[in-house]
DNA sequence: TCAAAAGTGTTGCAAATACACCCATGT
DNA sequence: ACATGGGTGTATTTGCAACACTTTTGA
């Protein structure tokens, strides 16, 4: 094969991490320092590097850009074609994580001006590269996906409220749902179980708290 | 960036490429003719070139190496990382497919020894490079696809009996269907439309045939 | 007349939906 | 005492699954 083509692909990830804050849902972005897209706002992502898997370049480059490690990320889709990058063609594979937003300390480097998350429906309206594509593409998916998988689990933390758990449900499919039959699907699928009680923050009746059963991806049929 | 890191990397597409007949759902293969996989089947696939978008490469390598073409290519999954090659590292694109069984002239070029379908339960148990891994995946994929959109048209030609229908549907998702609940289901979404009679073939009563009122891709909750 | 696939309805059960009030706490 | 979210049950409707016989044709 041809070397002169094949110096001309490179081949980039980029993540899209969403967490549930406050009804929002919101997407992690990074600000670029370097033209062309100086002061833009993007995906953290960049080029996969010597010996790396593509599992492992997403996982560095997010650690790097935004100080989150350990999540679970899973691939997406591979984008290309679109005069993605004015500096010579790459493809990107695009990841997905969904994280609990409590207590994140986020931080990047000096190469970017600044990480934080986004309100998803006011996300500025350019952002750099294709990454507008890619995230649209993303949160259609994470709604077909919460919808017979039980990763929503991702979203909360070790232990949460079955309002917190119904307001990740309803945030993602962006509708509401019933409150008693909410509860009922999700008690009687043992999605997840009871433990202590929560009296701490709100000025009202105290909300028992749940943890999941399980941890690991599966599939279950929740709407 | 690294150039020396840069060009260790290649981007292939590989494609499968699925069709019922007779009950069972085969997978066209491409035979090798070199080494080190001389003699070995292997998805029909190949590296990209310049300028070529990762879509334009995967309908280009398919009608290359198998004759097929016109043919709607999905997107399935991007595979690195497993030693792919011995040639170097690559990344590959899969590509999945669905297309009618009749009528299909295959051919492949002097670079290949032989084109063919084979059935996906009797697949030798040696593909070339991951491929055993990408059908393997591309198969569950399809699976869960047939589920929820009208994918199978891509299966079937353009008239067709409600028997053909519902045994495209079976074969994929390897089980037995009941035949009235079947009709009522696919009449009920207002999948299909009759058109004229068909007495052609059986010694037994004609079936009506029918066609798709919509061959674009939709979601449709089939089962 | 026989073989082989086409065609056709009803019933029971399970799951989804719709819906409104009292409870416990903090201020 | 009041505002706020927590917690609970029933009745109706809808969709799914199970099930067997008659029809039409070619050989």
């Amino acid at each position: 094969m041809n070397n002169i083509v094949m110096n001309n692909v490179r081949v980039a990830v980029d993540n899209c991490i969403f967490a549930v804050r406050d009804g929002r849902l919101e997407v992690l972005l990074i600000q670029m320092k370097k033209e062309p897209f100086d002061f833009a706002w993007a995906l953290p992502g960049g080029l996969i590097e010597a010996g790396e898997t593509l599992d492992g370049a997403a996982a560095r480059i997010l650690e790097q850009q935004t100080g989150v490690r350990d999540v679970y990320l899973e691939q997406l889709y591979t984008f290309d074609d679109r005069s993605r990058d004015p500096d010579g063609r790459v493809i990107s594979v695009a990841y997905v994580s969904l994280i609990p937003w409590e207590g994140r300390d986020l931080k990047t480097t000096d190469k970017y001006r600044a990480v934080q998350f986004w309100d998803c429906d006011r996300v500025p309206s350019k952002l750099a590269y294709d990454h507008r594509e890619i995230l649209d593409y993303a949160r259609n998916r994470l709604a077909a996906k919460i919808q017979y998988t039980n990763c929503v689990w991702s979203l909360l933390p070790e232990r949460f409220t079955l309002s917190e758990l119904q307001n990740a449900y309803e945030t993602v499919l962006n509708r509401n749902l019933d409150k008693r039959n909410f509860r009922k699907k999700v008690l009687s699928l043992h999605l997840v179980k009871p433990c202590g009680e929560k009296s701490s923050g709100g000025r009202h009746r105290p909300a028992m708290l749940y943890s999941f059963e399980s941890r690991e991806p599966e599939l279950v049929e929740v709407f």
